[in-house]
DNA sequence: TTGAAAGCGCTAACAA
DNA sequence: TTGTTAGCGCTTTCAA
């Protein structure tokens, strides 16, 4: 970052008023859409504005508001996940269109191992923005408590797992998708196929998303076999090895129902290895609907879809939200509905 | 975001000084471990801080330094692809790492569309952070020149491809790795294996990684059969398209050198559907080192590894030291070697 | 409807 | 080595 010395000075309020030969409290109402300044004024006030190519500053705004217009987005990944899955980037996206259609600054922390948290919660608790949004997806995960006592409005993404009520709580307001009802209706849909031995490759069982999952494959076979249930890791690599488990364990498997896209690739390239037609011989069911997984393998992967950047951007409208007048209407969780999508293999 | 009147006011530098029994400019000069300070007065501000739990006022600093210990980061990517590539997160985890080492935030701005690029000009030129880290993917990019024009301190991710002086020059530094030179290793491999009919799948050549790349198969391979050398896109989807058309113009194809690990995933799909055997009929080698498409491909994927958390890291800490004394010292481009990994496709 | 003036919390001369 | 003081650019009472 070269030397901004030379750089003109930008334009201060004190700049504008001078030149709109009004003062500078007037400018500044007409800046904050203030109602009440006369609007032949007012004109003059934007007019000198555009000319001077006047910006507020933000620092001197925010010491006087107290307010930061930013919001911190933290997502706490200790494993290579996060990077290898577009979930959390469309994620993101979400969140970004609609803090952006706000005007508000979004800080991205991300975090790898325990100490990483201390530092988060610190930014957090220095007031230097105005909520969070934060990805919390193991149930042991300390940030949601060190977050909440750093007393900063905050929302998450999935549903918090935790079971300590001191830390956020039932209370806390989160968004999620219906993991448990999408199961459901893929698993329905794999039973009304006819299939009589539905198996399930769950997702890491550390995760609500992947609990939530399982408990909708339960929901409606109760009674499965145990040797049907394997748990897998969200990635691909996972979903091979759950599959050998499952065929080794039980030949006769004829439908998988995997607790999401990635884990639905891996099962179908162990399924083509062993010389299983899908959905012939095996029916296959993904979650998420990643359009590059789904579209892409073979045959295209009937599967569950969530609208994840729609999640991202209700996740920013509720924390928003509360800057209003409303402090307690805060819900405390929002969960999406999911649908099933048809393609090939199911 | 609830109403924060009810929360504890934070201390102030005032509040430290009182505690301490010092002035305020010495608790200043403490907390920013300016040297000067008698060890036992510092060491008694040092303990107020704590016990009041202070925490700096960022916006009162930035007001008067005119500094934000703030760097934007910019990602323009009309297309999806950002979120099928876990090259972005890579490239953001290391930058990450490099500004929290100084305490600097990171502002991540993520448009589409070139409405937003305006938007993104206003907010650098706005004067909110010390500088910008932006990734131009396209040779068309107006962002550059947008961005030139704010005036910010820049580092683009990957050499900048336009032409216009004005908009960023020659000179503009840059982090990228060794496309070329990891192309001609990769081609020369092939070669060294007898190959001598050695295909290329090129990336879309908007980009510079793409033409690189491209590039450095011509260096080997200057007379290449022109039908060898198929435009793909840098998705799966995009390399099973240019395989298939390889195959049908040059059914004698027995290698190819694909410009990223994606389209060589789609490469592979294809010649395993068309039953050629890989590597015994056809080798072949992406680039990237995608890790998880890399090793989970079938067979894993001999290719060239770049590093890119290293290429982000690096971009961060350029931008950083002209922060320091050195003004004119930076470097144009830094550019990072490649090195080819073996593995069964070639 | 507009303006004057008092700070927000901090750093950086300058004095002591 | 330490303290005093003058703002940084803005919002927001309070008066006019």
């Amino acid at each position: 970052m070269t030397d901004e010395s030379s750089a003109a000075p930008r334009p201060t309020l004190e700049a504008v008023a001078a030149r709109a030969g009004v003062s500078r409290a007037t400018v500044s109402r007409v800046v904050n859409g203030d109602a009440g300044v006369r609007e032949t004024l007012a004109a003059k006030v934007r007019q000198a504005v555009d000319e001077l190519g006047y910006v507020p500053n933000r620092a001197a705004r925010s010491l006087v508001t107290r307010r930061h217009d930013a919001v911190a987005v933290v997502i706490a990944e200790p494993e290579t996940r996060v990077f290898a899955d577009p979930f959390f980037a469309l994620q993101l996206r979400g969140i970004s269109k609609e803090l952006t259609a706000h005007d508000v600054q979004l800080v991205l922390l991300l975090t790898e191992g325990r100490d990483d948290h201390e530092r988060v919660g610190r930014y957090l608790a220095g007031g230097h923005v105005d909520g969070a949004l934060v990805f919390s997806l193991h149930l042991d995960d300390p940030l949601p408590g060190i977050i909440r006592r750093a007393g900063v409005p905050t929302v998450f993404g999935g549903r918090p797992g935790w079971s300590d009520p001191v830390s956020g709580g039932p209370g806390a307001p989160y968004v999620d998708c219906d993991n448990r009802g999408g199961a459901r209706e893929a698993v329905r849909h794999l039973v009304g196929l006819g299939r009589g031995r539905v198996a399930h490759i769950t997702g890491p069982l550390d995760q609500t998303s992947a609990v939530d999952r399982l408990d909708g494959f339960r929901d409606v076979l109760a009674d499965a076999d145990p040797r049907l249930i394997v748990e897998g890791d969200f990635t691909p690599a996972g979903g091979e090895r759950a599959m050998r488990q499952l065929l080794d364990a039980c030949p006769d498997v004829d439908a998988v129902f995997a607790a999401n896209d990635l884990s639905a690739s891996g099962a179908l390239r162990v399924l083509r290895e062993r010389g299983r037609r899908v959905p012939d011989d095996v029916a296959v069911i993904g979650f998420d609907d990643m359009l590059p997984v789904a579209e892409q393998v073979d045959p295209p992967l009937t599967t569950v879809r969530q609208d994840i950047e729609e999640m991202g951007r209700l996740m920013a409208r509720i924390l928003l939200q509360g800057r209003g007048e409303s402090p307690a209407a805060t819900p405390a969780g929002v969960v999406l509905p999911t649908s099933l999508v048809r393609r090939a293999s199911a």
